[in-house]
DNA sequence: TTCTACTATAGGAAAAACCCTTTTTTTTAA
DNA sequence: TTAAAAAAAAGGGTTTTTCCTATAGTAGAA
Protein backbone atom coordinates (compact mmCIF):
# COMPACT_ATOMS: atom_id res chain seq x y z
CA UNK A 1 0.00 0.00 0.00
CA UNK A 2 1.35 3.08 -1.18
CA UNK A 3 2.77 5.69 1.71
CA UNK A 4 0.94 9.54 1.49
CA UNK A 5 3.45 12.35 2.12
CA UNK A 6 2.35 15.07 4.72
CA UNK A 7 3.61 19.01 5.36
CA UNK A 8 2.61 20.09 8.38
CA UNK A 9 2.37 24.51 8.32
CA UNK A 10 1.72 25.76 12.10
CA UNK A 11 4.27 28.98 13.64
CA UNK A 12 4.18 27.11 16.72
CA UNK A 13 7.18 24.50 16.53
CA UNK A 14 6.55 22.47 19.29
CA UNK A 15 2.90 21.99 17.91
CA UNK A 16 4.21 20.84 14.74
CA UNK A 17 6.53 18.94 15.55
CA UNK A 18 3.78 17.27 18.20
CA UNK A 19 1.63 16.66 15.40
CA UNK A 20 4.57 15.27 13.36
CA UNK A 21 5.29 12.44 15.85
CA UNK A 22 1.99 11.59 15.69
CA UNK A 23 1.81 11.72 11.70
CA UNK A 24 4.72 9.59 11.75
CA UNK A 25 2.79 7.00 13.84
CA UNK A 26 0.07 6.97 11.69
CA UNK A 27 0.80 3.61 8.92
CA UNK A 28 -0.57 5.18 5.81
CA UNK A 29 1.32 8.25 6.40
CA UNK A 30 5.02 10.15 6.81
CA UNK A 31 5.64 14.28 7.11
CA UNK A 32 7.83 15.34 4.56
CA UNK A 33 8.92 18.60 6.53
CA UNK A 34 7.21 21.76 8.50
CA UNK A 35 7.11 24.94 7.56
CA UNK A 36 6.43 28.27 10.40
CA UNK A 37 4.17 29.93 7.71
CA UNK A 38 2.86 30.07 4.46
CA UNK A 39 5.69 31.47 2.31
CA UNK A 40 7.85 29.49 3.87
CA UNK A 41 5.67 26.55 2.45
CA UNK A 42 5.36 28.13 -1.02
CA UNK A 43 9.51 28.61 -1.05
CA UNK A 44 9.96 24.95 -0.56
CA UNK A 45 6.86 24.09 -2.83
CA UNK A 46 8.85 25.68 -5.72
CA UNK A 47 12.41 24.50 -5.13
CA UNK A 48 11.21 21.09 -6.11
CA UNK A 49 8.97 18.73 -7.01
CA UNK A 50 10.07 16.11 -4.16
CA UNK A 51 9.21 18.82 -1.74
CA UNK A 52 5.00 18.42 -2.93
CA UNK A 53 2.93 16.40 -0.41
CA UNK A 54 -0.27 14.50 -0.69
CA UNK A 55 -1.76 16.77 2.05
CA UNK A 56 -0.88 19.49 3.78
CA UNK A 57 -2.12 20.20 7.63
CA UNK A 58 -2.41 24.14 7.64
CA UNK A 59 -2.98 26.46 10.37
CA UNK A 60 -4.95 29.28 10.06
CA UNK A 61 -3.22 32.03 12.10
CA UNK A 62 0.18 32.57 10.87
CA UNK A 63 2.22 35.54 10.97
CA UNK A 64 3.88 36.74 7.41
CA UNK A 65 1.53 34.63 5.08
CA UNK A 66 -1.51 33.47 6.60
CA UNK A 67 -3.69 30.36 5.89
CA UNK A 68 -6.14 31.14 3.53
CA UNK A 69 -3.95 33.11 1.32
CA UNK A 70 -1.82 29.77 1.27
CA UNK A 71 -4.32 27.45 1.06
CA UNK A 72 -6.02 29.49 -2.02
CA UNK A 73 -2.29 30.31 -3.76
CA UNK A 74 -1.75 26.09 -2.94
CA UNK A 75 -5.16 25.44 -4.46
CA UNK A 76 -4.26 27.60 -7.87
CA UNK A 77 -0.81 26.20 -8.76
CA UNK A 78 -0.86 22.79 -7.14
CA UNK A 79 -4.71 21.46 -6.87
CA UNK A 80 -3.80 17.43 -6.64
CA UNK A 81 -2.58 18.68 -3.12
CA UNK A 82 -5.07 18.31 -0.43
CA UNK A 83 -5.02 21.33 1.84
CA UNK A 84 -6.42 20.31 5.67
CA UNK A 85 -7.21 23.31 7.69
CA UNK A 86 -6.11 23.10 11.35
CA UNK A 87 -7.38 25.86 13.88
CA UNK A 88 -8.42 26.56 17.32
CA UNK A 89 -11.12 29.36 15.74
CA UNK A 90 -14.53 27.81 14.70
CA UNK A 91 -16.07 30.68 13.67
CA UNK A 92 -18.26 30.34 11.01
CA UNK A 93 -16.49 33.01 8.44
CA UNK A 94 -13.44 31.75 9.09
CA UNK A 95 -14.57 27.93 8.52
CA UNK A 96 -15.94 29.40 5.26
CA UNK A 97 -13.59 31.16 4.06
CA UNK A 98 -11.01 28.20 4.41
CA UNK A 99 -13.07 26.02 2.43
CA UNK A 100 -13.87 28.55 -0.23
CA UNK A 101 -10.16 28.74 -0.50
CA UNK A 102 -9.76 25.65 -1.13
CA UNK A 103 -9.72 23.34 2.32
CA UNK A 104 -11.07 20.26 1.72
CA UNK A 105 -11.24 19.37 5.35
CA UNK A 106 -11.69 21.59 8.63
CA UNK A 107 -10.37 20.02 11.98
CA UNK A 108 -10.51 22.24 15.23
CA UNK A 109 -7.50 22.01 17.46
CA UNK A 110 -9.29 19.65 20.30
CA UNK A 111 -10.03 17.12 17.66
CA UNK A 112 -8.59 13.04 18.81
CA UNK A 113 -6.11 11.79 17.54
CA UNK A 114 -8.07 8.99 16.19
CA UNK A 115 -10.20 11.05 14.29
CA UNK A 116 -7.00 12.89 12.83
CA UNK A 117 -6.14 9.51 11.05
CA UNK A 118 -9.52 8.99 10.03
CA UNK A 119 -10.02 12.52 8.58
CA UNK A 120 -6.47 12.11 6.56
CA UNK A 121 -7.42 8.35 5.48
CA UNK A 122 -10.86 9.89 3.64
CA UNK A 123 -8.97 12.60 2.00
CA UNK A 124 -6.43 10.23 0.60
CA UNK A 125 -9.55 8.16 -0.23
CA UNK A 126 -12.50 10.17 -0.80
CA UNK A 127 -11.19 13.75 -1.61
CA UNK A 128 -12.78 15.00 1.25
CA UNK A 129 -13.47 15.07 5.31
CA UNK A 130 -15.74 17.52 7.10
CA UNK A 131 -17.40 16.90 10.34
CA UNK A 132 -20.96 17.30 10.86
CA UNK A 133 -20.41 21.10 12.26
CA UNK A 134 -18.80 21.97 9.55
CA UNK A 135 -21.05 20.34 7.17
CA UNK A 136 -24.09 21.64 8.68
CA UNK A 137 -22.66 24.96 8.64
CA UNK A 138 -22.19 24.09 4.48
CA UNK A 139 -25.33 23.10 4.42
CA UNK A 140 -26.48 26.71 5.37
CA UNK A 141 -24.65 28.65 3.63
CA UNK A 142 -25.71 26.90 0.66
CA UNK A 143 -29.39 27.31 1.40
CA UNK A 144 -28.96 30.87 1.19
CA UNK A 145 -29.98 31.99 4.41
CA UNK A 146 -26.92 31.94 6.69
CA UNK A 147 -28.66 33.45 9.79
CA UNK A 148 -29.86 37.06 8.17
CA UNK A 149 -26.58 38.79 7.69
CA UNK A 150 -26.57 41.75 9.35
CA UNK A 151 -25.67 45.32 7.08
CA UNK A 152 -24.38 48.09 8.90
CA UNK A 153 -24.40 51.52 7.32
CA UNK A 154 -20.53 53.71 7.23
CA UNK A 155 -22.11 55.92 10.03
CA UNK A 156 -23.31 53.09 12.22
CA UNK A 157 -19.79 51.68 12.36
CA UNK A 158 -18.16 55.13 12.87
CA UNK A 159 -20.95 55.44 16.15
CA UNK A 160 -20.09 51.93 17.55
CA UNK A 161 -16.38 52.67 17.59
CA UNK A 162 -17.14 55.87 19.59
CA UNK A 163 -19.86 54.31 21.52
CA UNK A 164 -16.72 51.88 22.45
CA UNK A 165 -14.76 54.91 24.00
CA UNK A 166 -15.62 56.64 27.57
CA UNK A 167 -17.40 59.26 26.13
CA UNK A 168 -21.07 60.18 26.66
CA UNK A 169 -23.16 60.21 24.06
CA UNK A 170 -23.90 64.00 24.15
CA UNK A 171 -19.68 63.60 23.23
CA UNK A 172 -20.76 61.34 20.73
CA UNK A 173 -22.51 63.75 19.13
CA UNK A 174 -19.88 66.86 19.09
CA UNK A 175 -17.29 64.16 17.57
CA UNK A 176 -19.74 63.46 14.98
CA UNK A 177 -21.31 66.94 14.23
CA UNK A 178 -24.57 65.44 15.06
CA UNK A 179 -27.23 66.74 17.31
CA UNK A 180 -27.43 64.19 20.26
CA UNK A 181 -31.12 63.31 19.41
CA UNK A 182 -29.75 62.15 16.35
CA UNK A 183 -27.14 59.81 18.48
CA UNK A 184 -30.20 58.97 20.09
CA UNK A 185 -31.53 57.26 16.70
CA UNK A 186 -28.16 55.55 15.62
CA UNK A 187 -28.09 54.08 19.29
CA UNK A 188 -31.81 52.91 19.36
CA UNK A 189 -31.86 51.36 15.39
CA UNK A 190 -28.92 49.64 16.64
CA UNK A 191 -30.19 48.15 19.29
CA UNK A 192 -32.88 46.46 17.14
CA UNK A 193 -30.58 45.82 14.55
CA UNK A 194 -28.45 44.11 16.78
CA UNK A 195 -30.79 42.73 19.65
CA UNK A 196 -29.25 44.23 22.45
CA UNK A 197 -29.94 46.12 24.96
CA UNK A 198 -28.03 48.78 25.97
CA UNK A 199 -24.32 49.91 25.55
CA UNK A 200 -22.62 47.21 26.88
CA UNK A 201 -24.08 45.07 24.36
CA UNK A 202 -23.53 47.06 21.47
CA UNK A 203 -19.45 47.18 23.18
CA UNK A 204 -19.42 43.91 22.97
CA UNK A 205 -21.09 43.27 19.38
CA UNK A 206 -18.27 45.92 17.92
CA UNK A 207 -15.61 43.73 19.84
CA UNK A 208 -16.79 40.68 18.81
CA UNK A 209 -17.02 41.60 15.00
CA UNK A 210 -13.89 43.33 15.16
CA UNK A 211 -15.41 46.62 14.61
CA UNK A 212 -13.52 47.94 17.42
CA UNK A 213 -10.25 46.45 18.85
CA UNK A 214 -9.67 46.39 22.73
CA UNK B 1 17.55 6.05 36.63
CA UNK B 2 14.16 7.01 37.64
CA UNK B 3 11.48 7.86 35.25
CA UNK B 4 9.46 10.70 36.26
CA UNK B 5 5.47 11.64 35.46
CA UNK B 6 4.00 14.43 33.69
CA UNK B 7 0.12 15.14 33.48
CA UNK B 8 -1.08 17.65 30.52
CA UNK B 9 -3.72 20.11 30.68
CA UNK B 10 -4.73 21.55 27.23
CA UNK B 11 -8.25 21.91 26.16
CA UNK B 12 -7.00 20.96 22.72
CA UNK B 13 -6.73 17.36 22.36
CA UNK B 14 -4.95 17.17 19.49
CA UNK B 15 -2.04 19.32 21.17
CA UNK B 16 -2.43 17.39 24.39
CA UNK B 17 -2.01 13.97 22.59
CA UNK B 18 0.54 15.20 20.34
CA UNK B 19 2.62 16.65 23.08
CA UNK B 20 2.00 13.28 24.98
CA UNK B 21 3.71 11.24 22.26
CA UNK B 22 6.47 13.73 21.91
CA UNK B 23 7.06 13.37 25.73
CA UNK B 24 6.46 9.64 26.07
CA UNK B 25 9.15 9.67 23.58
CA UNK B 26 11.54 11.41 25.82
CA UNK B 27 13.71 8.85 27.82
CA UNK B 28 13.27 9.86 31.18
CA UNK B 29 9.50 10.65 31.32
CA UNK B 30 6.68 9.21 31.05
CA UNK B 31 2.85 10.54 30.66
CA UNK B 32 0.29 9.67 33.58
CA UNK B 33 -2.74 11.07 31.77
CA UNK B 34 -4.08 14.07 30.13
CA UNK B 35 -6.71 16.59 31.41
CA UNK B 36 -8.63 19.13 29.56
CA UNK B 37 -8.83 21.57 32.20
CA UNK B 38 -8.18 22.47 35.26
CA UNK B 39 -11.27 21.07 37.37
CA UNK B 40 -10.65 18.10 35.72
CA UNK B 41 -6.74 17.75 37.26
CA UNK B 42 -8.55 18.38 40.23
CA UNK B 43 -10.95 15.80 40.43
CA UNK B 44 -8.11 13.41 39.21
CA UNK B 45 -5.34 14.22 42.09
CA UNK B 46 -7.81 14.10 44.81
CA UNK B 47 -9.04 10.90 43.45
CA UNK B 48 -5.81 9.00 44.29
CA UNK B 49 -2.32 9.57 45.32
CA UNK B 50 -1.80 7.68 42.06
CA UNK B 51 -2.72 10.37 40.12
CA UNK B 52 -0.20 12.80 41.67
CA UNK B 53 2.44 13.39 38.75
CA UNK B 54 6.16 15.03 39.21
CA UNK B 55 5.30 17.48 36.25
CA UNK B 56 2.23 19.24 35.28
CA UNK B 57 2.26 20.42 31.30
CA UNK B 58 -0.18 22.98 32.13
CA UNK B 59 -1.71 25.40 29.03
CA UNK B 60 -3.09 29.25 30.32
CA UNK B 61 -6.25 29.72 28.53
CA UNK B 62 -8.46 27.23 29.41
CA UNK B 63 -12.38 27.48 30.21
CA UNK B 64 -14.07 26.29 33.70
CA UNK B 65 -10.95 26.76 35.14
CA UNK B 66 -7.84 28.52 33.75
CA UNK B 67 -3.97 27.99 33.91
CA UNK B 68 -3.49 30.18 36.78
CA UNK B 69 -6.07 29.55 38.91
CA UNK B 70 -5.08 25.72 38.72
CA UNK B 71 -1.62 26.23 39.38
CA UNK B 72 -2.45 28.25 42.59
CA UNK B 73 -4.31 25.30 43.48
CA UNK B 74 -1.39 22.83 42.93
CA UNK B 75 1.13 25.35 44.42
CA UNK B 76 -0.74 25.12 47.37
CA UNK B 77 -2.38 21.77 47.96
CA UNK B 78 0.64 19.94 46.65
CA UNK B 79 3.88 21.55 46.79
CA UNK B 80 6.02 18.90 45.14
CA UNK B 81 4.49 19.06 42.02
CA UNK B 82 6.66 21.39 39.39
CA UNK B 83 3.96 23.36 37.19
CA UNK B 84 5.34 24.45 33.91
CA UNK B 85 3.48 26.87 31.87
CA UNK B 86 2.82 25.92 28.08
CA UNK B 87 1.28 29.18 26.09
CA UNK B 88 1.26 30.95 23.04
CA UNK B 89 0.69 34.22 25.12
CA UNK B 90 3.90 35.68 26.30
CA UNK B 91 2.58 38.97 27.40
CA UNK B 92 4.36 40.10 30.60
CA UNK B 93 1.50 40.43 32.66
CA UNK B 94 0.13 36.93 32.35
CA UNK B 95 3.45 35.55 32.31
CA UNK B 96 4.17 37.09 36.20
CA UNK B 97 1.12 35.80 36.80
CA UNK B 98 1.58 32.46 36.27
CA UNK B 99 5.20 32.77 37.38
CA UNK B 100 3.33 34.03 40.96
CA UNK B 101 1.06 31.11 40.86
CA UNK B 102 3.86 28.61 41.71
CA UNK B 103 4.74 27.52 37.93
CA UNK B 104 8.71 26.59 38.05
CA UNK B 105 8.72 27.25 34.21
CA UNK B 106 7.14 28.77 31.54
CA UNK B 107 7.49 27.50 27.48
CA UNK B 108 6.22 29.10 24.72
CA UNK B 109 3.72 26.62 22.09
CA UNK B 110 6.58 27.62 19.38
CA UNK B 111 9.69 26.24 21.31
CA UNK B 112 11.39 23.18 20.03
CA UNK B 113 11.23 19.61 21.23
CA UNK B 114 14.58 19.72 22.32
CA UNK B 115 13.92 22.53 24.69
CA UNK B 116 10.95 21.25 26.20
CA UNK B 117 13.02 17.87 27.23
CA UNK B 118 16.08 20.26 27.88
CA UNK B 119 13.01 22.03 30.65
CA UNK B 120 11.90 19.17 31.62
CA UNK B 121 15.28 17.85 32.79
CA UNK B 122 16.53 20.83 34.86
CA UNK B 123 12.99 21.14 36.53
CA UNK B 124 13.40 17.50 37.95
CA UNK B 125 17.05 18.59 38.03
CA UNK B 126 17.17 21.99 39.44
CA UNK B 127 13.32 23.22 40.49
CA UNK B 128 13.23 25.20 37.68
CA UNK B 129 14.04 26.20 34.25
CA UNK B 130 13.35 29.94 32.53
CA UNK B 131 14.25 31.14 29.40
CA UNK B 132 16.62 34.33 28.95
CA UNK B 133 13.58 36.45 28.41
CA UNK B 134 11.47 35.14 31.31
CA UNK B 135 14.66 35.44 33.41
CA UNK B 136 14.79 39.22 32.20
CA UNK B 137 11.37 39.82 33.01
CA UNK B 138 11.26 38.14 36.25
CA UNK B 139 14.58 41.10 37.00
CA UNK B 140 12.97 43.94 36.30
CA UNK B 141 10.09 42.80 38.21
CA UNK B 142 11.75 42.62 41.10
CA UNK B 143 13.53 45.41 40.98
CA UNK B 144 10.22 47.28 41.79
CA UNK B 145 9.24 49.29 38.79
CA UNK B 146 6.58 47.30 37.38
CA UNK B 147 3.56 49.95 36.75
CA UNK B 148 2.16 49.76 40.18
CA UNK B 149 0.53 46.20 40.13
CA UNK B 150 -3.30 47.03 40.46
CA UNK B 151 -4.33 44.49 42.83
CA UNK B 152 -8.36 42.96 42.33
CA UNK B 153 -10.43 41.25 44.99
CA UNK B 154 -12.11 38.15 44.00
CA UNK B 155 -15.76 40.00 44.28
CA UNK B 156 -14.56 42.62 42.45
CA UNK B 157 -13.78 40.36 39.68
CA UNK B 158 -16.80 38.55 39.93
CA UNK B 159 -18.66 41.96 39.92
CA UNK B 160 -16.31 42.93 36.59
CA UNK B 161 -17.61 40.06 34.59
CA UNK B 162 -21.29 40.48 35.34
CA UNK B 163 -20.59 44.27 34.60
CA UNK B 164 -19.52 43.00 30.65
CA UNK B 165 -23.16 41.26 30.18
CA UNK B 166 -25.95 43.29 29.51
CA UNK B 167 -27.66 42.99 32.81
CA UNK B 168 -28.23 46.35 34.83
CA UNK B 169 -26.42 46.62 37.96
CA UNK B 170 -29.71 45.94 39.93
CA UNK B 171 -29.22 42.61 38.54
CA UNK B 172 -25.73 42.24 38.63
CA UNK B 173 -26.39 43.00 42.57
CA UNK B 174 -29.45 39.92 42.54
CA UNK B 175 -27.00 37.49 40.85
CA UNK B 176 -24.18 38.77 43.56
CA UNK B 177 -26.41 38.52 46.33
CA UNK B 178 -25.80 42.04 46.84
CA UNK B 179 -27.60 45.09 47.59
CA UNK B 180 -27.95 47.57 44.82
CA UNK B 181 -26.34 49.98 46.73
CA UNK B 182 -23.30 47.72 47.19
CA UNK B 183 -22.84 47.51 43.79
CA UNK B 184 -22.68 51.02 43.70
CA UNK B 185 -19.85 51.19 46.23
CA UNK B 186 -17.88 48.09 43.95
CA UNK B 187 -18.86 50.38 40.62
CA UNK B 188 -17.36 53.46 42.26
CA UNK B 189 -14.37 51.91 43.95
CA UNK B 190 -13.10 50.48 40.57
CA UNK B 191 -13.55 53.70 38.65
CA UNK B 192 -11.13 55.09 41.00
CA UNK B 193 -9.04 51.99 41.01
CA UNK B 194 -9.05 51.46 37.38
CA UNK B 195 -9.06 55.50 36.53
CA UNK B 196 -12.01 55.40 34.24
CA UNK B 197 -15.46 57.22 34.03
CA UNK B 198 -18.10 54.63 33.52
CA UNK B 199 -19.07 51.47 32.81
CA UNK B 200 -17.56 51.24 29.08
CA UNK B 201 -14.47 51.92 30.34
CA UNK B 202 -14.90 48.63 32.79
CA UNK B 203 -15.57 46.68 30.39
CA UNK B 204 -12.44 47.94 28.47
CA UNK B 205 -10.03 47.12 31.52
CA UNK B 206 -12.05 43.61 31.81
CA UNK B 207 -11.35 42.70 28.05
CA UNK B 208 -7.80 44.34 27.86
CA UNK B 209 -7.05 42.62 31.19
CA UNK B 210 -8.47 38.91 30.15
CA UNK B 211 -10.73 38.94 33.14
CA UNK B 212 -13.61 38.85 30.67
CA UNK B 213 -12.99 37.22 27.07
CA UNK B 214 -15.73 38.50 24.67
C1' DT C 1 -44.81 65.55 -9.51
C1' DT C 2 -46.08 62.79 -5.76
C1' DC C 3 -45.06 58.91 -3.09
C1' DT C 4 -41.70 56.59 -0.43
C1' DA C 5 -37.76 55.76 2.20
C1' DC C 6 -34.22 57.35 4.77
C1' DT C 7 -31.77 60.64 7.70
C1' DA C 8 -31.70 64.06 11.13
C1' DT C 9 -34.10 65.94 14.88
C1' DA C 10 -37.34 67.00 19.08
C1' DG C 11 -40.09 66.45 23.39
C1' DG C 12 -40.92 64.18 27.27
C1' DA C 13 -40.65 60.62 30.66
C1' DA C 14 -38.90 56.74 33.11
C1' DA C 15 -35.09 53.90 34.18
C1' DA C 16 -30.41 53.27 34.90
C1' DA C 17 -26.06 55.01 35.94
C1' DC C 18 -23.29 57.92 38.47
C1' DC C 19 -21.55 60.45 42.77
C1' DC C 20 -20.95 61.78 47.54
C1' DT C 21 -21.58 61.02 52.42
C1' DT C 22 -22.72 58.30 56.33
C1' DT C 23 -24.06 54.14 58.99
C1' DT C 24 -24.11 49.35 60.07
C1' DT C 25 -22.09 44.84 59.99
C1' DT C 26 -18.35 41.67 59.59
C1' DT C 27 -13.57 40.47 59.70
C1' DT C 28 -8.97 40.88 61.19
C1' DA C 29 -5.47 41.53 64.18
C1' DA C 30 -3.23 43.35 68.25
C1' DT D 1 -11.84 41.21 73.67
C1' DT D 2 -11.46 45.21 71.77
C1' DA D 3 -9.85 48.49 68.40
C1' DA D 4 -9.14 49.05 63.70
C1' DA D 5 -10.02 47.86 58.99
C1' DA D 6 -12.81 46.20 55.41
C1' DA D 7 -17.24 45.02 53.39
C1' DA D 8 -21.99 45.89 52.90
C1' DA D 9 -25.68 48.97 52.73
C1' DA D 10 -28.44 53.34 52.70
C1' DG D 11 -29.90 58.14 51.76
C1' DG D 12 -30.49 61.36 48.48
C1' DG D 13 -29.15 64.01 44.58
C1' DT D 14 -27.46 64.72 39.54
C1' DT D 15 -26.56 63.14 34.99
C1' DT D 16 -26.85 59.89 31.40
C1' DT D 17 -29.13 56.45 29.13
C1' DT D 18 -32.97 54.34 27.39
C1' DC D 19 -37.52 54.36 25.09
C1' DC D 20 -41.53 56.07 22.65
C1' DT D 21 -43.74 58.96 19.47
C1' DA D 22 -43.66 62.48 16.09
C1' DT D 23 -41.93 65.83 12.54
C1' DA D 24 -38.95 68.20 9.10
C1' DG D 25 -35.78 67.69 5.04
C1' DT D 26 -34.06 65.33 1.08
C1' DA D 27 -33.03 62.03 -2.51
C1' DG D 28 -34.71 58.55 -5.53
C1' DA D 29 -38.72 55.82 -7.76
C1' DA D 30 -43.08 55.61 -9.96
Amino acid sequence: MKEFSVVIVDDHTLLSQAIQGMVDNFERFRVLYTCKNGQELIDRFSESPKNIPNVVLMDINMPIMNGIETTAWINKTHANVNVIALSVEDDNTTVLKMLKAGAVGYLLKDTEKAVLEKALIEIVENGFYHTKSVTNLLMKSISGSMDEQIVLKDREIEFLKLACTEMTYKEVADKMFLSPKTIDGYRNNLFIKLNVRNRVGLVMYAIRNKIYTP
